[in-house]
DNA sequence: CCGCCAGATTGATTTCGGTCAAGGTTCGCC
DNA sequence: GGCGAACCTTGACCGAAATCAATCTGGCGG
């Protein structure tokens, strides 16, 4: 019933305010689901790993737009195919049940981030976080690791995404960095790789 | 199954971080979901309105606090019963998947807000976003009205609730009131009451 | 290998909203 | 009706993050 689709990083897969036609089940890469306003401004309000779903079933339209961040292989359905056969297979209705609950818990921790946090602690908040959901999803390179956070890794994320997910501008979010390194709390020996030097200062930062 | 409580103004619910032992149903009557850091600032991350669903089926422990905003009755489920009768009640995990996804939906939109926009928009947002959510649900007077979104209301919430939903401080919260009054877009006939005087530019201020 | 350019950093300056500090209002209660 | 406390408003000032403006870096194509 779904087909396997491949989306290449920086290609849309759904658009906000279209009609909800499609669903799907994330493979392998990651997805940012964002909202914008008329002029421009952009926040990202999900983001999508290997076995999360995305898209909006039992709706009519879409409130974000799903972008992928890495080339990323996912399963599509026609929405109103899935809509019929969820309604027909409890136990699906409720794994979602249980998936959507979950990700309106963490919605709702990162509410808590962008209405009251600092830049320096959105930073901070952001990296333990990063840590810990791109250690279970291979998206790691630590030979022979056992699971937990992971130390080092590479974001999916460039540094314009990192602002718009944490509703700070690009320059803010380069200075916190920059700190973070002068500090010794963080490496970054890329672009996109950190490496965390200090788990406890940044734990302490993220308050 | 189910036990009819009220729940008086002020009054707390639920705690977070607290082992999630009960949901709930408003029946009248409005609440706030609220998460806290450790130095005690505040954000509202949802508002319950009456045939709202409180609580958090399937999960250990309830990820926000929930406190009644005005006197409210509501009618409690201990969490494991409820858990054990949805799973047998398909219609029932259903019909609170459909609640869970639209408040997701909600959820996110207030993240654009709480991410990305200036104090201004996000009092112009909230007066409307009010506007509408309290004509459902019988808490306007407004004799002889037919749906649609309420001219004047009466907030359920203090100024200081009102900066916690908008991640302000509520010196800002104040002056933009202030503010709107005196440009005429708005009129504030009482500390809670709102009157709409101006619908088009609270729309344009919304962005 | 070199030049190009998107993305990132760094610096200077501004501004919005926060903080601190008085007052003022309203409303419940005696 | 008057007292008191909680709530709200207003003002002065400050500071964190945004904005504006170069410069730097590093990865890629030629």
């Amino acid at each position: 019933m779904g087909r396997r689709r491949t989306v290449s990083a920086g290609e849309p897969l759904i658009w906000e305010d279209d009609d909800s036609l499609l669903v799907a089940n994330v493979i392998e890469g990651v997805l940012k689901l964002t909202t914008s306003t008329a002029d421009g401004r952009e926040q990202i309000v999900g983001v999508a790993y290997p076995s999360d779903f995305i898209g909006r079933p039992f709706g009519q339209t879409s409130a974000a737009s799903v972008v992928a961040l890495t080339d990323a292989r996912v399963c599509v359905f026609a929405r109103n195919d899935f809509d019929r056969f969820a309604r027909e297979h409890p136990e699906l209705e409720h794994k979602l049940l249980e998936r959507t609950l979950a990700e309106l818990d963490r919605t709702r921790a990162w509410m808590m981030l962008l209405g009251r946090k600092s830049a320096p602690e959105k930073i901070a908040t952001f990296l333990l976080d990063m840590s810990e959901r791109l250690a279970d999803n291979g998206c790691v390179h630590q030979p022979g690791a056992q699971s937990g956070p992971a130390r080092q890794f590479t974001l999916p994320f460039s540094r314009q995404q990192v602002a718009d997910l944490l509703g700070l501008t690009i320059e803010t979010v380069s200075r916190q960095f920059t700190k973070l390194k002068a500090d010794g709390v963080v490496a970054l020996p890329g672009r996109r790789d950190v490496e965390i030097l200090n788990r406890g200062a940044l734990m302490a930062l993220a308050g």
